[in-house]
DNA sequence: GTCTATAAATGGATAGAC
DNA sequence: GTCTATCCATTTATAGAC
């Protein structure tokens, strides 16, 4: 409507120069996760992201406004990721499958990625706060797993509550504590299924 | 035996010294857990830690071999001061009575100290990991509470591992995702008891 | 947009005087 | 045992040329 293909070539090409930042953006926040992936969180500095997409350090500051900026934008990323990958994910029609399937898929979604779990579920980044837009998308990702729950009767906030403790639990174990690329605790989300929700449950989680 | 109360005067109070170099780094070990809660396992430098006990940082250096060998210390710490915790509890005669207060014991400790938490059970300290007798500490000290676990029939591997995860997982969305001092998580410690452990069970952990 | 150069601060660790 | 002084490395961030 404003700039139609064919327009004044005197028009600064704003719209492919934008497409164009957003596009390195996306590529340093790429980089800067296959760093986590390597070398942890907090393993790597503003130079190695540099250098993994052919840049200085000082470079990366047109893109983002410092380290901080940075990891925020890699909490975004991470929410997007995890949300592709439960809509992603088949939803069998019956909703017990489809839960444990959803849960499986959370767990191992954890597992795969030790760092992307920790930014954006445990927390324990030194002094990272998640800006209020990035950690309104970790709310709205939330939410499509509470979906599932609902279908399966589960309304209680505290069931819910336990189901998060539970599933985290469970990542943060397999992760710290069993071989890489074991199951030790990673295999149990369907032992853990059927004891959070027992086929026949008529219950209230209580006072 | 070898240095007898009132023995010559002349032979060095080799005793008193090694016993003041001991309590000394406890001193250090302390002001270094108290910074933590303060500002995080990672938050704090060597030069503030000899401010606390009254030192410059090289001081340091005369009891512990660098920053990494005090973090060792502080796991062995940790882990005794867990150790304390569960042996100072009271231990109900009813086993199942024993389970409960533990848990909520071992979650209130947790929860309590939430950089001790990150250090013993977490393990998300960048480049950190226990010497090898640090680590057989914090085996033997999880004992301790397998042991309350054996006396309610719970045997099975899985279900032990199950267990862990359910209640370092209660621990750490308590202490990343409530406000402080509140008890969203930590007051579902009976209600994932009963849910893990059904009063009347008859069961194994499958394949 | 990318670079060089550099600021400015930090932090772990060592040497050697006292 | 404690200190001062220093080294050495690192890292974030800024200024300004190109």
């Amino acid at each position: 409507m404003t700039t139609s293909p064919g327009a004044t070539p005197s028009s600064p090409p704003t719209n492919r120069r934008a497409a164009r930042h957003e596009a390195t953006k996306r590529e340093i926040v790429t980089a800067a996760w296959q760093l986590s992936l390597e070398h942890g969180l907090a393993g790597w500095a503003l130079k190695d992201v540099g250098a993994a997409v052919g840049m200085r350090a000082p470079s990366l500051y047109v893109y983002f406004d410092g380290k901080n900026e940075l990891y925020d934008a890699m909490f975004a990323d991470g929410c997007l990721a995890f949300s592709a990958v439960i809509r992603s994910t088949a939803r069998p029609a019956d909703p017990r499958a489809a839960l444990l399937l959803a849960n499986q898929v959370f767990v191992d979604f954890c597992v795969a990625h030790p760092a992307r779990f920790q930014l954006l579920f445990l927390g324990t980044l030194p002094g990272f706060r998640p800006s209020a837009e990035s950690y309104q998308l970790a709310i709205a990702v939330l939410d499509e797993l509470v979906t599932i729950l609902r279908d399966n009767g589960v309304t209680d906030q505290r069931d819910i509550d336990l189901w998060t403790a539970v599933m985290t639990g469970i990542a943060s174990q397999q992760v710290s504590n069993d071989d890489p690329g074991g199951s030790r605790w990673s295999g149990l989300v369907p032992t853990a299924l059927d004891r959070l929700l027992p086929p026949a449950h008529t219950r209230s989680a209580g006072p």
